[in-house]
DNA sequence: TACTAAAATGCAACAATGTTACAAAAATGA
DNA sequence: TCATTTTTGTAACATTGTTGCATTTTAGTA
C-alpha cells in the first residue's frame, strides 16, 4: 500500500517529514531507532519533529515500540500493514542481534501469557531475544 | 546474608559506596534505576561511580539488567542470592506497574523458548509485562 | 605496621537521548 | 479563498550514559 493512503488510512495529515520517516520503515522493514531514522531522512526533517512523527505514527497504530536491551528505544511497522486486518495486536517477540544491531520483528512468535501475582493487571508485554542473527553467526 | 560478605563471595574489594548501594537493593526488594539508587544513596556517591558500581555488580552477577520500556535500565537482585544454587539463570519475566513504576521480579516465570529464524542464535531473552500492580489497581 | 600494586573513586568534559514552550508555517475541509 | 486545526522549526533544558585522567583507597604481603 502505498504511503499517502497508509497516512490518510491512520488519521494523520500528509506531510513530507512524514512520508519520508514512512518509507523508511517500509523500505528497511526492521527496527529503527530515532537516530538511526534521523541518519536515513537527514536534515530534511527537524530532531524534535522526528520524535513527534514517531510519536503521532505510534498512537495512530501504525508503528509500535520495540524495547531495546541499550539505551534508546526503537520502532517497527505494525502487523496489519502486513496482514489484512487491523487487530492492533503486536503481540510477537522480537530479536536483537547484538553484533549487527539489526532488530526484526518474529511476527509468527507470539508472547505466552505469563502468570502474575494475584492481583495485577497486565496490560502489555515486550519480549526481546538477543544474540546473533544468521548473517552475523559463523 | 551480609552485604560485606555478599561483595567479597563475588570478588568485589569492599568500599563504602559499594556497600550503600547493595544495601539499597537488599532493603527495597525490587528493580532500581540508577536515577533511583542515586536518590537513595544521595551525594555520598559520585554519579559516575555509581554507573561502574551498577556495571561491576552486574559483571560479577550480584544485579542482573532489567529492560525497562521507558528510557534507562532497571537493576535487581539476581536469583542465586535468594536460592542458594549459583545457576546464574535470571531467565524470568518481570512486571512493571505504570502507575506507580515498580518493577518487581516474576522468579517464577521463566522465559519460555520462542522460536527464531534458521540460522540465528539465542543468547539472551528479556521478558517485560506491563500494567498494574495489585496496590494500583482497583 | 609499612609498602606496593591493583582497583576504585571523583571530577571534568562530552555525547546521546528525550521533553517542553512557543511562534511560524502548512494541511485540511468548507 | 478562508478559517481552523495540526504540524513544524527553533531554542532551551533535563536526563542518561561514556571516557580520560589524576587521586585515593583497598587488600595482600614483607
Ligand atoms: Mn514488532
Ligand atoms: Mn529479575
Ligand atoms: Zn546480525
Ligand atoms: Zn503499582
Amino acid at each position: 500500500m502505498q504511503p499517502e493512503r497508509l497516512l490518510k488510512k491512520h488519521n494523520l495529515r500528509k506531510t513530507s517529514g512524514r512520508l519520508s520517516v514512512l518509507r523508511c520503515f517500509l523500505e528497511y522493514g526492521k527496527a529503527l531507532s530515532h537516530g538511526e531514522v534521523q541518519d536515513l531522512v537527514g536534515k530534511k526533517v527537524d530532531r524534535v519533529t522526528l520524535y513527534r512523527i514517531l510519536q503521532s505514527f505510534e498512537e495512530k497504530g501504525l508503528l509500535h515500540k520495540v524495547p531495546d536491551d541499550q539505551v534508546s528505544v526503537k520502532y517497527a511497522l505494525c502487523d496489519h500493514l502486513h496482514n489484512v486486518d487491523h487487530a492492533h495486536s503486536d503481540n510477537h517477540a522480537h530479536f536483537k542481534c547484538n553484533s549487527c544491531g539489526d532488530t526484526v520483528c518474529l511476527e509468527e512468535s507470539a508472547i505466552p501469557n505469563i502468570p502474575t501475582p494475584k492481583g495485577f493487571r497486565v496490560n502489555e508485554s515486550f519480549l526481546l531475544l538477543g544474540g546473533l542473527c544468521d548473517q552475523c553467526v559463523r
